[in-house]
DNA sequence: TTCTATAATGATAATGATTCCAAACATCGT
DNA sequence: ACGATGTTTGGAATCATTATCATTATAGAA
């Protein structure tokens, strides 16, 4: 953990900002809840309990902050709340999700299934691809079987 | 115009619904503006054209709307507002976008690259897709030639 | 047609997410 | 330590959207 948040330290030293108290409680709760997407709201809530004099404003730059440095990845699940995902060193492309619409559950896929349609953008379109969001919304494995056994 | 006006009467009507003329009058706006991905205030002032008694509220009921019925889609592209696009009937599936995070420009491909993914998620993760969204964040051609003569 | 029940509307207030601004803070040269 | 300068902060303001509510329009029954 304390690695981490010195990791992290770094990262915004040399691009001349500074790990105070704020971010640093900011970056603590995201390393906490690491399995989650939360919003910028929920991180607000959750660090107010270890440092409650930070205002939601400060998240807010904090999370944008740390977006701009790749830290974390700010998510767009279309219900109009940015999420929040620490970006671990092994996923330097973005991750998918599958939203199941019956139960709201969120699955992750780690592959990336888009580098062949991104080397496609390039060629054809003469778009260079930055970044990607990739989102299925459907039913679940867990919704499908338990429909099966009611009807 | 008339024949999809008409046939967007009958969908309303299906479920219940009534072509008011302030329904109208907005299905009117999203005809005349398919190209564009319009907000509900851009919809709202150019509604206003037509029919300036209208309210704001009236048109975000109509476009949520709308968007039950299937007739527009919804769209999200993280910027903190809404965007409505008329499905045509072809579309049966999502176009995708390009966003161009310099200048801003957004151009749509209409052929859908996800049926190889989506065929693998049903068999590998038991997930029945119902629904995607796939954008691209990037650099766009024209901004790139115009950045390249810069330097 | 007239009455009645229901749906739809417009103005405005309320909410929720995000951003702006003046004040507090830290850093550096003196 | 002291002031100048730029950074960071928390609360207030803003923006998009949704809910409320009194009023109006509509369709169907009598």
């Amino acid at each position: 953990m304390e690695a981490r948040i010195e990791k992290i330290k770094q990262q915004l030293q040399s691009q001349g900002y500074k790990l105070t108290p704020q971010r640093e409680a900011t970056v603590r709760v995201l390393l906490e809840n690491e399995e989650d997407h939360l919003s910028a709201e929920d991180v607000f809530m959750l660090v107010k309990e270890i440092a409650p004099e930070i205002g939601l404003a400060t998240v807010y730059r904090t999370l944008e902050l740390l977006s701009e440095l790749h830290v974390v990845e700010k998510l767009n699940f279309g219900d109009g709340v940015a999420r929040y995902d620490l970006r671990t060193d092994s996923s330097k492309h973005h991750h998918h999700h599958l939203i199941c619409v019956q139960c709201g559950s969120m699955e992750e896929i780690m592959e990336d299934w888009l580098i062949p349609l991104e080397e496609r953008l390039e060629q054809e379109y003469g778009f260079h691809v930055i970044d990607h969001r990739l989102d299925f919304q459907g039913i679940c494995r867990r919704c499908r079987e338990s429909r099966e056994s009611d009807e």
